[in-house]
DNA sequence: TGCCAGGCCAAAT
DNA sequence: ATTTGGCATGGC
């Protein structure tokens, strides 16, 4: 009933916390800046949170929710000194305060079924429509609850892709069918060991490796756990050195190269080169031809979505 | 305009 | 077992 700013604040001290890149990272993608804060939910709980130095302002939770959702009690200083690759470094020293978050599971599963092809400004934009089309609304921010899996499967697979999704709508509808039938829990996913886990995934309608190890990193809490996607195949790629290496190669490379919470580790690298911060190879191998000036590879741009 | 995006899937080597 | 082409959409 009560939205989050009715029911009383709180305040926590959240040391290792930087809320703004946490949230922007391409972990979650429903939390909109507002009123110096951000507003948004966890599961169907409306929540505004702000941040001040250390400080950590909370409506409409309770703490141990919200330490449960931003796993505050993830140590990152132990994170960091686990991996001693001089590139990753750099980037976990400017990523202070990034975390990777235990969010819902079904919502987590559904809305990475929404990522393949596509830039985190747009999941953005699929998941509000999928959200205002068909989820509920909560008193206290604009955001409304990510639809059950129910209330999916009972649309029809025009009406997703009504909302943007393209040939996403379909193995969205698929998955969404399969769990409010009870035939797919993503509450069992929970005991099972990471390789149990993710092949039980992998059975799904849309959703592959890459997406399945988004899920488990992101939703389950397999910090070792390395979804390879272009960016983070580019910066293995070139950690490696070696050229053509199959996607499962790169994988295995980063799980061992990257240590223990590697993860952990290739959010970070992924967040520094999404913002431009980090040196990539480029794309294709140059030409160098002195003649043709070319335009500095899209890559190291910052998306205003990072930025902003 | 053309290129690219937190890929998946089925068909063809 | 690995590689290839098709698939929708939107921003720059």
């Amino acid at each position: 009933m009560s939205g989050p700013s009715r029911s009383n604040p709180g305040v926590i001290q959240a040391p290792e916390l930087n809320l703004a890149m946490t949230l922007n990272s391409g972990q979650a993608f429903h939390w909109t800046a507002l009123d110096d804060g951000w507003t948004g939910c966890i599961g169907d709980t409306a929540v505004f949170l702000r941040q001040k130095g250390d400080r950590l302002e909370y409506r409409g939770v309770g703490v141990m929710e919200l330490q449960h959702y931003l796993a505050l009690d993830h140590d990152l200083e132990a994170i960091r000194a686990s991996c001693d690759h001089p590139v990753v470094r750099e980037a976990s020293l400017g990523c202070r305060g990034l975390r990777i978050m235990r969010q819902p599971h079904w919502e987590c599963l559904a809305t990475f079924i929404l990522s393949p092809m596509k830039q985190v400004a747009h999941i953005r934009q699929m998941s509000l429509a999928l959200r205002e089309r068909f989820g509920t609304p909560l008193s206290g921010t604009p955001i409304p609850a990510f639809p059950s899996a129910s209330a999916l499967a009972a649309a029809t697979e025009e009406e997703l892709r009504a909302c943007g999704l393209g040939f996403r709508a379909k193995g969205l509808l698929g998955t969404a069918r399969l769990v409010a039938s009870g035939e797919f829990d993503p509450e069992a996913i929970e005991n099972l060991s990471t390789e149990e886990a993710r092949d039980a995934l992998c059975s799904l309608p849309g959703i592959g490796r890459k997406v399945a190890n988004c899920i488990l990193l992101f939703a389950y809490g397999r910090l070792e756990v390395v979804p390879v996607d272009v960016w983070i195949g580019r910066i293995l790629g070139s950690f490696r050195g070696r050229r053509k290496a199959s996607p499962a190669e790169l994988e295995r490379y980063g799980e061992r190269v990257l240590g223990p919470f590697a993860g952990y580790v290739q959010q970070w690298l992924f967040h520094r080169a999404r913002t431009g911060l980090l040196d990539l190879p480029a794309k294709r191998p140059l030409k160098v031809k002195a003649t043709a000036r070319r335009s500095p590879p899209s890559c190291r741009r910052i998306p205003r979505s990072v930025t902003g």
